[in-house]
DNA sequence: CGATAAGATGCGGGCGCCAC
DNA sequence: GTGGCGCCCGCATCTTATCG
């Protein structure tokens, strides 16, 4: 595919939903599809009930009326409101209108762009609340299902549609006719917009729609990719096995850095079958917060690799008690002095300071 | 509560490979 | 040789966490 047709279908795909959805609370696409030469004119799609004034009725150079001609143009005026009549009731029967739905009906998106939420969603509670106390706000977007008559897929909003069963309700939703390509589109580009997928739930997502034969600019457009981001996530999706990945969950706070190094680690076989223990442990199982276990895993990789930072050490008086500790971590030296010091004692340290270091440096100095 | 550090993210541009 | 594509490095900017 080139990419003028890629473009093409891009816009013709997305220009359509931001009209059609003009209550979804979402900007209008600025490089929105330009309307058909066909199609009605804009505002007859958009509100149905505008006035219709084609262009080409207005810019008619007026000719002069005889009887017959007047007649003539009376029945032709008649016949353009019928056609205009005609046309506007094609476009109330097409014009995508917010129907609702029983969530038992609705499958999910053949691409799953989720990690491990079934049930631990910790955003979902906060959606369901919202949902009962002010209904759904935006509708969502579904196909009739391509093998079970009577049931649809859904391209996005799937946890509104999870939301919606838990509390017994009906969905609002657009139904619409797409194809494979236009329903992972629009799902990847209602989640980048929403930017609620975390990096590794984009990496898979990005990665599923590769293995599906989708091509890599495609997936760059619906993502919003810059092509060096588009090679990191199909670097850590193949490096980072699902079912680890699926463990951990989206972790939301871990970004391409931490990911990238755990898919680094994750090369090696041995790392692989760490990685797999740790995800059986009682102590993984029990974390919550899929951060968390994200920092478990990757901890427990590193661990040969990065010792731990050193504890601070003690320097005790003569009295055997605690008057400073000093702390080496992250390749500094500091100290803190446990007691308030006497005046005069910050000018003191900074007057034998240096002959402490140099001091230091001479024991240092190798004998002969 | 402001300053600072650490981490996340987006992007530019160079390089190599490959098809034409 | 040229252009397209993917990979890689590194920088700038923004956000979040931590410290004093």
């Amino acid at each position: 595919m080139t990419g003028q047709n890629r473009k093409s279908q891009l816009k013709a795909l997305f220009g359509t939903i931001d009209q059609g959805e003009g209550n979804a609370g979402r900007a209008a696409e600025p490089n929105a599809a330009p309307t058909a030469p066909d199609a009605p004119p804009l505002e007859t799609k958009a509100f149905g009930l505008a006035k219709i004034v084609p262009a080409e009725t207005l810019m008619r150079p007026r000719t002069s009326s005889g009887a017959v001609k007047a007649m003539g143009l009376s029945l032709g005026g008649l016949s353009r409101e019928v056609e205009e009549a005609r046309r506007l009731k094609e476009s109330l029967d097409t014009v995508e209108r917010v129907i609702e739905i029983d969530p038992g009906l609705i499958d999910a998106s053949f691409v799953s762009d989720r990690l491990g939420r079934d049930g631990t969603d910790e955003g979902l509670g906060e959606l369901v609340r919202s949902i009962e106390a002010n209904g759904q706000q935006v509708p969502v977007l579904l196909r009739p299902h391509p093998d079970q008559a009577g049931r649809y897929q859904t391209a996005y909003g799937h946890r509104r549609i999870q939301a919606a069963a838990r509390l017994g309700r009906s969905v609002k939703a657009i139904v619409r006719s797409l194809s494979d390509t236009e329903l992972v589109l629009a799902q990847g580009k209602e989640n980048t917009e929403r930017r609620d997928l975390s990096f590794i739930e984009r990496a898979f997502f990005a990665h599923a729609l590769i293995a599906r034969g989708f091509e890599r600019g495609v997936v760059q457009d619906a993502l919003s990719l810059h092509k060096a981001e588009m090679t990191r996530f199909l670097q850590v999706a193949e490096a980072v096995p699902l079912r680890i990945a699926n463990a951990i969950g989206p972790a939301p706070k871990v970004g391409r850095p931490r990911w990238m190094a755990l898919a680094e680690l994750l090369k090696g076989e041995a790392a692989r079958v760490k990685a797999q223990d740790e995800i059986t442990s009682s102590g993984f199982c029990a974390t919550t917060g899929s951060d968390a276990r994200f920092n478990r895993v990757f901890e427990r990789l590193n661990r040969r690799t990065k010792p731990p930072a050193p504890a601070p050490m003690e320097v005790h008086g003569a009295a055997g008690r605690t008057i400073a500790r000093i702390d080496t971590a992250r390749g500094r030296a500091r100290v803190d002095f446990v007691d308030k010091f006497e005046a005069g004692f910050a000018e003191y340290l900074q007057a034998e300071l240096p002959k402490l270091l140099e001091s230091f440096a001479l024991s240092r100095k190798p004998k002969g």
